[in-house]
DNA sequence: GCTTTATATATAATCTTTTATATATAAAGG
DNA sequence: CCTTTATATATAAAAGATTATATATAAAGC
């Protein structure tokens, strides 16, 4: 699927590696993210594939770039990924939920002891949502022809702000029921 | 990590793979899951790490089971495990948003067809949580010893609850902005 | 002067997860 | 009578993702 999010962005413009890592943890980080190594293998497998090109630019006192292209059969590949409707509820994997499913043999304390660290990490997180990746998408979308990406992108902020919004509002039902 | 998920039961009582699979689809499903395939494959690893130890189980008429045990060792990583504070929040994957994120160049009716579709889904999912699941608490926690273990149970089928219900809300709001 | 951060790519090894297939039988539904 | 569902385990192959390491240099901070 990180296919996917690298066709999207090749989709506006050419980018390296190095590039499309960047843009993914300013964008797209609240709902999909990917390694470094991942990026870069990912992309030499579709390049192997021909759905993306590549080509060398030369940088002075700084490691060459490779950048990359997105080819006909890559764009068409993803508008049909992009046009086939999900007909299924995604699974979630939530370690702190797994943790909690079995912590009756654990000491009361330490279980609300994690339930409190993160219930800060999750109303640092929802700030963060409340203002840095606001300014972002007004950045990106200063252009005319960008305000129908910003209306999509705002969709996936107002996610992770929700999101957050929902998790702490579950913490502090959760630790009042353990308190009690 | 379906390590720990396999070990949490196997440390209330012995279990085949099979039961596993069972137990896992009813209960943790919300929050973690795995396949057949996969919990076969890792129960094999943790008994050649001494984590478990298994025995076969013959049966007539009916294929033999190989049931699971924890090992003194198993249940000190188990422990380990759980009272390990989580320093981090977890990061999402969520195909959905990602499709939104560049559904930009998409007929926004298409788009909004698969928003209604999931809206549904979502809805299903809610009243699903909210009354089978509860059922399922119910049943296991019927013993005085279980108590503890239901307010834990219970706390992880309300995320469920909440979850779906964030959901449907950011579809509704998500939709409205997109029809006007 | 030294350390850290940023720019840039690449690959090996490992771990995690999914997809697919094989085998065997009883009970239940139609 | 036939098909589906449930019971049960096992493994191969592939795909997806993480961890770790290597290399190279400029700019910025201290």
């Amino acid at each position: 699927m990180l296919k996917y999010a690298l066709l999207g962005f090749l989709n506006y413009s050419t980018y390296s590696g190095y590039d499309l890592k960047q843009l993914m943890d300013v964008s797209t980080s609240n709902f999909w993210h990917a390694k470094q190594s991942q990026i870069y293998t990912t992309l030499k497998k579709l390049e192997k594939d021909g759905i993306v090109i590549s080509h060398i630019e030369p940088q002075e006192s700084r490691p060459n770039r490779r950048v990359y292209e997105i080819t006909e059969s890559g764009k068409e590949d993803l508008r049909n990924w992009i046009s086939q409707p999900m007909t299924t509820i995604e699974s979630r994997k939530e370690t702190l939920l797994l943790k909690l499913f079995f912590s009756s043999q654990l000491d009361p304390q330490s279980v609300l002891t994690e339930l409190r660290l993160q219930q800060n990490l999750h109303q640092a997180e929802l700030t963060r949502f409340q203002g840095v990746t606001k300014d972002v998408i007004q950045q990106f979308s200063s252009s005319e022809d960008m305000q129908k990406e910003a209306q999509f992108w705002e969709a996936t902020r107002r996610f992770g702000e929700l999101y957050a919004e929902m998790y702490i509002r579950w913490l502090d039902e959760t630790i009042e029921n353990l308190e009690s």
